[in-house]
DNA sequence: TCCACGATCGGCT
DNA sequence: GCCGATCGTGGAG
């Protein structure tokens, strides 16, 4: 297993996005690894009226405009955050939400980090954007930190058959609703949503 | 300064 | 399906 090179997050934001699903994304919090296989993606692009960088840089979205694999994790709803991979050409402002992950290490850890009611499915854990981030811990610290160094990072993984791959409109948002830019791994129950 | 709102979640109906 | 929690951000005034 190899980590994603450079060269994997400087391509086109919707070039990328499919691609991400069924790679690993891997978090060292001391001695120990939080590891999970990305299941669910979201792509914003720099034209797009969604995307926080659509209306240029500001103190919250600069780190958006970093170079491809960048991490940029923002604060939300007064109480979560979401992490995304920034892509394509530094001073664009693309990025990819990662929506979902399948844990695969450190689930004790995690679960740690986001403590599930008594009667909670564990896929709960890490089907969504904000639990996600509360799983890894990732949060404003977080931002910022190149994926291509050795705290953060993406390993690279056979890519997901075409067939597999559910193309759907985004969640959440209230413009460009009809935009086909979430792509997740059909018939997996780590996913957010069908 | 002020204020509306958000790439969400969990609980309730 | 709907609603409240909760607060940083940025655009307006």
């Amino acid at each position: 297993m190899k980590l994603l090179p450079r060269s994997f997050y400087t391509r086109r934001t919707l070039e990328i996005a499919p691609e991400l699903l069924g790679k690993i994304f891997v978090k060292k919090e001391g001695r120990a690894f939080l590891s999970g296989k990305i299941v669910e993606v979201e792509a914003y692009l720099h034209n797009d009226p969604a995307c926080h960088a659509f209306r240029g840089m500001t103190e919250r979205n600069k780190v958006m405009f970093s170079r491809g694999g960048v991490l940029y994790v923002y604060f939300t709803y007064g109480m979560y955050f979401c992490s995304n991979i920034v892509t394509y050409k530094e001073g664009k402002g693309e990025a990819v939400l990662i929506r979902a992950v399948e844990p695969i290490e450190g689930i004790k850890k995690m679960m740690k980090n986001r403590p599930l009611p008594e009667d909670a499915k564990v896929y709960t854990l890490t089907n969504g954007p904000a639990k996600f981030s509360q799983a890894f811990h990732l949060d404003k610290t977080s931002s910022g930190i190149d994926l291509c160094g050795e705290n953060i990072f993406i390993l690279d993984a056979p890519p997901i058959s075409p067939k597999d791959i559910i193309t759907t409109t985004r969640i959440g948002i209230n413009v460009a609703k009809e935009k086909p830019w979430r792509f997740y791994i059909n018939n997996n129950p780590w996913a957010s949503r069908k």
